[in-house]
DNA sequence: GATTATTAAATGGATCACCCATTCAATGGA
DNA sequence: TCCATTGAATGGGTGATCCATTTAATAATC
């Protein structure tokens, strides 16, 4: 009667808990450098009493952190609660929760792996150094192995690695992050095609040499289009013979841990 | 004496801990279908005894989803663990923690920005839709009016805002998540910097006029030169009067929920 | 004396039994 | 009809207690 609802749109509070605050307590300490990777935080019955919670609570948010990839607690005397080297790989954590959640799809993620690998492809070979030459030679050298020794599923898991050391050429770890990112679970979905199916790529280890070279001869064009190219082979050898593939069939392989 | 410890290096193994159990027995679900956003899951002391743990431990795993942005835990009656829609910010907190603990640099940060605003607008020229250039052009206006009225703050999260829409106009999500990922912390920085120096861009209306304009026409040579040249620029603006900003400081703001 | 077994303390892992605060539907009175 | 009250469901939080693992100190054995 008086006046119909505002059409603004409130978002639901958040009332603060406590395992909420200790999380950011913590994160701050981080970030103003009061901790560093290696640190160890006090006992868990200490800590709790600092912060005046119970250790309950204060064991919600060290769990809560440990997932996060920032802290790993360790048993036992002289165990306790360290903070962690960053693990790059919980960005493919977000990525698969996303997936599973259908906030992404599986079509925007292969796109965007498509454009994300241009961008290294053309970063690597403006940057890649002779390490980085040396450690694709050698997964490539692996990769022909494998295709030799009819090991598909391992070539699969190299095929990984090929994707990761490129990431890492590009001698910027926030563009190696994502581009792991985008392609391990493109690559799981590899994994269980091949495992189910038996088909996989044909010429491999001869597609990998030449595109080892572009890169060598930091020929950005032949790279890129060579790296376009496989990429297109790869989704059409997905595609082929529909429906023996769900998102939900390989999410599930992914989660329960099929590495 | 017999031979010196073997040189491989085992990495130290994790004790399967019943929060971790719980934790992918949750995911496991959500991939494969049987839980969707806006599900709930049983109340904490029923699902703590059919899956045989204390209340206390399920409450851990349930915390770690929820600040994995999986779970919303509710109050009250009808209230519960509920599973949420994709929360696409999860990135951006796990790019934050990488920072924090020294795995990038912001520098590496900086330069994957600009790699990958770039391809941003590339995709953007290609992609975009009118609602997505009128969004932007609604976000510029908004801009110049911050400029008129010399509220540079809220012009600074305007600008955020700005690339997170160039990032959606991209037409996939992954890429825009990816973009917001890059660009958070960037504007974190610029917002300490205008609050202390009370310096700012100049032109930045007319320079944003000019980059749509690009954008709209999809001319992506042009968009791709302005867009590189204003990030440039801001770049310059950051580092003047070095000193004035530190990686601490500008992240301790961060933590301590500036928004 | 060197090696090996034992012991004890520290610490995270987990459980149990409570109590509080919030929320919302049902109830009942004005 | 409307509003106040009440009570049950549910997450938020506490404290005490025990277990399992790890390490160092100690004792026993060769």
């Amino acid at each position: 009667m008086a006046g119909s609802p505002a059409p603004v749109a409130f978002r639901p509070i958040h009332t603060r808990r406590a395992f909420e605050e200790i999380c950011d307590r913590i994160r701050e300490q981080l970030a103003r450098g009061a901790l560093k990777p290696g640190d160890k935080l006090p006992p868990e019955r200490d800590l709790a009493q600092q912060l005046g919670v119970s250790r309950n609570v204060l064991r919600e948010a060290l769990r809560s952190l440990e997932m996060a990839g920032v802290l790993r607690l360790q048993k036992g005397v002289k165990g306790g609660a360290f903070v962690q080297e960053g693990d790059t790989s919980r960005m493919n954590v977000v990525m698969r929760d996303m997936l599973s959640l259908g906030t992404i799809s599986i079509r925007e993620l292969s796109e965007a792996r498509v454009q994300v690998l241009d961008l290294v492809v053309r970063l690597a070979c403006a940057n890649a150094r002779q390490a980085d030459f040396e450690a694709l030679q050698a997964n490539v050298e692996r990769t022909e192995l494998f295709t030799r020794e009819g090991r598909l599923l391992e070539r699969v898991e190299c095929a990984r690695e090929f994707y990761k050391l490129l990431g890492l050429a590009c001698g910027n770890k926030v563009i190696a992050m994502i581009t792991d990112a985008v392609t391990e679970i493109h690559m799981r979905f590899v994994y269980a095609k091949v495992a189910s199916s038996g088909v996989a790529m044909t010429r491999l280890g001869e597609r990998r040499r030449q595109f080892l070279a572009a890169l060598r001869e930091r020929n950005v064009a032949a790279a890129a289009r060579l790296m376009r190219n496989h990429l297109g082979a790869v989704q059409k050898m997905l595609e082929q013979d529909p429906g023996a593939m769900s998102l939900q069939i390989a999410l599930a392989e992914i989660n329960s841990g099929m590495k």
